[in-house]
DNA sequence: CGTGTCGAGTTAACGGCGTTAACTAGGCTC
DNA sequence: GAGCCTAGTTAACGCCGTTAACTCGACACG
């Protein structure tokens, strides 16, 4: 009934969950419906997924590792800091394309347990920056400091902490607040690039050192 | 049944729902729960509320205006870089003591149209520095511009935005993934600390202006 | 070859959610 | 007193995630 024959249900669970949650954000899609767009009844999920977060979790595990692929193409070459532009550039792109996908992997909480039995299961992935996201950027600040790019005075986990966070804000009230008409929103690239380069400058050793990596005019990254 | 004689429903229904969200976060509080709390049937809250989004926005209006005074009350006296910072500390010391209180008002998108009709119901507040946080943000901004201690080449919605940005990220990050084991959290002091010097001293007009306001060291800051 | 186990699917149903429909009691005006 | 509006009620709808109880086919083993 459904576009593939299933030989593994499992698989097209995964596929059609993530393609509905995509395109259409995680709450607004039910298991029933992902069980009515495979052709099968909404209980068989359940023999592959003990619940909705189970199968949310697995599919967000799966997605950070693709992730990741674009992460490290966009990182072949040039210093340290222009890895981690190159990087912070990815980030963005990433949120820019796939809203929906963003707020999937980083604005979803998980519980607790979920989250330990996650890292408990990928022990061999956390913290190997060729596998690990959040590794990958704390190792490139990590060298960006050691080539004597950015401060070394301060801790490298709070400077890749920070990053994250000032480039998540901007995502954030982009995809929560981006239609409120109350605020005069200005361009999103704009905003990034800003927040990208001051933060980046202030983590340089010579404050002057600031090279936009973005346009700051209109027309996209690429 | 309830506290109070309810002599205006509709005023009980604010305050018990206030209450609960608060302390459980909205998307875990019932509108049956409310009605229960409060001894009367569900329905009768569809009497005064179209439905759960418009109760959650008043809610989120009213305590934006009580959030407004605390913003109002940090801001005495100093130049307008101190103001800005002591605004921008009064916003994270919400954050971290009603967390889902931020949430309820900082993290909950809205329906177009609740957007569309809230903004045009208060036309008299909007863009008001004394009423609006918002505004009152830009507003110390263009302040601290036009007394010559942020960059007056760019524009001050920007600026704010990129600010208020910062400090939401850093927030958010701590809201959603504060328990994931996976990352090497740094202590969220810390992280604010630098993020709020870090933008402040690269909107400056001389980049070695920084004056920390939190200390950097490690160990947590009270 | 029969039989028994087991895994992967089914249908039916539970409890809870936001919300609507239909009704009712009380207070107001004329 | 008649009619009407307001603020509440009870019952119910249609969804949701999830569980219980079953069926049915494949495969191991005597």
């Amino acid at each position: 009934m459904s576009s593939k024959p299933t030989e593994n249900l499992r698989e097209g669970i995964l596929d059609v969950a993530r393609r509905l949650f995509i395109s259409e954000g995680m709450e607004r899609v039910t298991m029933r419906r992902i069980a009515t767009e495979l052709g099968c009844s909404a209980t068989a999920l359940y023999r592959h997924f003990r619940d909705k977060e189970e199968l949310i979790n697995q599919i967000c595990h799966h997605d950070f590792q693709e992730l990741q692929a674009d992460f490290l193409a966009a990182l072949q070459g040039g210093d340290a800091l222009k890895r981690l532009r190159a990087l912070c550039a990815a980030y963005l792109r990433f949120a820019q394309r796939q809203p929906h996908h963003y707020r999937l992997l980083f604005m979803t909480p998980m519980s607790n347990e979920q989250a330990q039995s996650l890292k408990a299961n990928h022990s061999d992935i956390h913290g190997d920056p060729s596998k690990d996201g959040y590794a990958l950027l704390a190792a490139t600040v990590k060298a960006a400091q050691e080539e004597g790019l950015l401060r070394g005075d301060l801790d490298a986990h709070l400077l890749a902490q920070v990053l994250w966070a000032g480039l998540h804000g901007g995502v954030a009230l982009e995809l929560d607040k981006r239609n409120d008409p109350w605020l005069p929103w200005r361009d999103f690239d704009q905003r990034s690039a800003l927040m990208l380069d001051t933060l980046l400058a202030g983590f340089a050793i010579k404050p002057h050192s600031l090279t936009p990596s973005l346009p700051h005019s209109p027309g996209g990254s690429r």
